[in-house]
DNA sequence: GGAAACTAGGAATCCGTTTTCCTAACGGTA
DNA sequence: TACCGTTAGGAAAACGGATTCCTAGTTTCC
């Protein structure tokens, strides 16, 4: 398309400087020894054509190419594509872009992506996930760093919400307003986002005099199950009667939303009768619902830029190992707290 | 990092199979004139080294990046993401990566965000935002194609969802039900999306011995205002009186949502006694919501395809210019057939 | 059997920068 | 004034492939 107009090099800087084009590369990038007077020259006429040097050129000469792959399991959505771009962001202050990579759940793409990430020789990799159960690692020659979908190789570097920290601030959230006899509703029961925040939450009731209500319920992560699991809590309650629990914890938002909905409508007041909590700060579930949600905010933005700083470390030679855990955020809203 | 070890070269595979580079070239390219038996002889070197040719290398003699930049003006949010996703995906067809760029509404970011993609020389740009309002064109060398957001300059090559044909099907749908009071709440009320479907929507009703009832309700695009719209478009109409409508049309999946709810809340029953649609297909509302709700599914994903379809053949040679509408889909459930 | 027409594969050039050498010119000192 | 150390800037060599010539063999055909 646009070939000849538009696309200046350095030569062209060259010759309307009056310079050879080694000057221009060091007149622009403050390197060798140059008069400021030639500087000046150099980027007067730098600037009049408007160069911007090739970054392919760049890339080959510099022996890396100032990008990292943003490899993306399932096709970057409610979890990952905070962290892709909390990642993005960060890599931009280094000057840094960012080649993004949706596998889709197809390990057949997911190579073929990989594959094109090494042919591209990014300086670095960045794997993400859809849940965050424990993912196989990817080979490749250059650094990795795995977010929120830990790799299952302990070695690799990982980065992962701290979910037991979160649900510890739920349980001390509760306990503190008062509430001692919790249920716990979880997702899906195979997966580690359900079981963990579990026994989290029972080991920190302990620590706090408070009680774990029943055995956890597990279904799917969706508000039909949550309002599905408060007829369960509530068993044949009817208004008036006293409640078995003062408090339900829900492993995500839209549980909570669905529990919510359905203790309204059996008349059981939230957070007079039984407290609420959820769990992402999905603001469309935590606002929307009635009343909104107090819950945990995992900080996935912050997750992705603690990853890309911790790639960019890798690729400046200071690697690391392992996993580190992401701090959350306790957020409280009226579903705990009236007034709030 | 991994530097000499794990990076192999085109010479290397040259000095295994016992050819020279440019053999190797030819080889693996499937150019030049070579035996049969020398390909395979190189191909099996390539192969046993774990060659993977330099794209960087490949971009500078190619003069091309095989790469477009992916330009989104939020952060890639409800409405980009999908956009960006189908965009990718197309791409990835046609062996070419995305660099992604997310200027999250900065005016300063997107432009250091251009500068960094024409500086990579992408082949193309995609760009898109996170409303359907027409946004300033960016001025780069190459080609660029505007979507979901249009270009404000007519002559730039945009693809934009088609609310008309969108809100054209809801009222085709509701009034084949015998729907014909139809009253209409859109979101704010400075956004196309909110008043051009209220235009198509009267404009399709009339055409269909329906009825547009009352002025258009805006708002804001949150469940809050659909409950709350919906107690405009009753008044102080009590259970068992005749209904103002038989229909409310929302002009999104958040608005009707709150608008069931609301609903039933007044014992108002939906579908039976008032139909509601809603917009966008986002199964987080459609399907969490009771009933679960009839909408239109502006196909985002295809568009973003069709979008990078569009920018292929550009880049090829063959560019497209002016607006192109790219096709809805009702998508039909109980909120409107209660059976369905 | 010899010249023309192919064929297979190698050598050289190019893509646009960065970087490493060099080489003049210049200033300072003895 | 001659010599040495600096300094400014140019020439050339990477970087890793693709591509465009070439050239030495090999066929083909009369």
């Amino acid at each position: 398309m646009t070939d000849a107009p538009g696309v200046v090099r350095i030569t062209d800087v060259a010759a309307l400087a009056g310079v050879s084009p080694s000057t221009v590369s060091k007149a622009l990038n403050d390197t060798g020894s140059l008069r400021p007077a030639t500087r000046a020259k150099v980027r007067e006429a730098a600037e009049r054509l408007g160069f911007v040097p090739d970054a392919t050129a760049r890339s080959l000469s510099a022996r890396r190419s100032f990008t990292v792959g943003l490899l993306s399991t399932d096709s970057a959505g409610r979890f990952s594509l905070p962290v892709v771009l909390g990642a993005e962001n960060a890599l931009v202050g280094g000057q840094i872009s960012a080649l993004l990579a949706t596998a889709r759940h197809d390990a057949v793409r997911e190579q073929h992506h990989v594959r094109s990430l090494v042919a591209r020789r990014v300086d670095g990799i960045i794997v993400t996930g859809r849940t965050t159960e424990p993912r196989r690692p990817i080979r490749v020659p250059m650094p990795v760093v795995y977010a929120f979908a830990p790799s299952q190789d302990p070695q690799d570097a990982s980065v992962v919400p701290d979910d037991d920290a979160g649900m510890t601030a739920v349980a001390e959230h509760l306990t503190s307003l008062g509430r001692r006899r919790v249920a716990y509703v979880g997702g899906r029961g195979d997966q580690a986002a359900s079981t963990q925040r579990h026994d989290s939450l029972r080991t920190a009731l302990r620590g706090h005099d408070g009680t774990l209500v029943g055995d956890p319920l597990y279904g799917e992560w969706s508000e039909r199950w949550g309002r599905l699991a408060v007829d369960l809590v509530l068993g044949d309650h009817r208004a008036g009667d006293p409640l078995p629990v003062d408090a339900i914890a829900f492993a995500s938002d839209q549980l909570a939303r669905g529990g919510c909905d359905r203790l309204r409508d059996r008349g059981v007041r939230v957070p007079e009768d039984v407290a609420v909590t959820g769990y992402d700060d999905w603001d469309v579930m935590t606002l929307a619902s009635r009343p909104p949600l107090t819950t945990v905010d995992p900080q996935l933005e912050r997750l992705g830029q603690r990853s890309a700083e911790l790639l960019l470390a890798a690729i400046d030679g200071r690697p690391s190992s392992g996993v580190e855990l992401s701090p959350p955020r306790l957020v409280v809203r009226a579903s705990t707290m009236g007034d709030a």
